[in-house]
DNA sequence: TTGCTCCTCACGTCACGTGAGGTGGC
DNA sequence: TTGCTCCTCACGTCACGTGAGGTGGC
């Protein structure tokens, strides 16, 4: 599936795509001879994931290595250990995170309260 | 009220709030005559809006001038007209992009669900 | 063969973070 | 007088956005 389908599936543009190519966090899993990227359906699944993670902030660094930790969970006879004990503390980080979003949701709620009073 | 004691109240960085005053979204009343910059209450006021106003990802200068809008409104004899229509537009982005908000917790709700799976 | 999609530079942007070197305030 | 807080550069960072100029794919 080339880079476009792929950007509107995951409504992500295809700077992103590209960009996280570039950087090593998501590469397609082919390119034609022209030179094309080419996605799997798994490469989508694991855009999907990035795309989840995202909203919490993490660094496109930290998700490539919560990326791999998982896969590593889903694979047998992997070094099982050192990744349960990184994803805990993702785990960790993502909770405290999400408690700031809704933090922040709150926040917005306010102001759109504000603006709605001082609209009416 | 020094720079110190506003980034705590408000829980912002020394360095936001002064490049809020850098970009001209928030300059504080006064300076020292060393140069220290002097909050005032509504100065905090105002710094609070604008955090109530962040998480709807609008950009400095949107926020620069939604909070002017805001306090003509609050003002008598000033051009309401003008401030009311300008201030319409940004309640119709604001309620717009508070859904993402709440798409995006979703979302990281879901990353969360994932990572406890794995992890159980 | 015609477009439409894709490609690679490469500079620009936004909102700060992070020292460096120096001085004001109580 | 001693620190602790504050100041101004000014470069760095992160995650892309945005053309420019060119070519692949069906």
């Amino acid at each position: 599936m080339h880079i476009g389908e792929v950007a509107e599936r995951t409504e992500l543009s295809l700077r992103s795509l590209r960009h996280w190519d570039e950087v090593g966090l998501l590469r397609p899993s082919g390119r034609t001879d022209g030179g094309f990227r080419l996605y799997t359906e798994v490469d989508v699944e694991r855009i999907l994931a990035v795309r989840r993670m995202k909203p919490l902030g993490f660094t496109l660094g930290e998700m490539k290595a919560a990326l791999l930790d998982l896969e590593t969970l889903g694979t047998a006879g992997a070094d099982h250990a050192a990744a349960r004990e990184r994803l805990a503390l993702v785990q960790r980080e993502a909770v405290e995170r999400r408690r700031k979003l809704v933090t922040q949701l709150a926040m917005a709620d306010e102001f759109i309260a504000i603006v709605e009073q001082r609209l009416a």
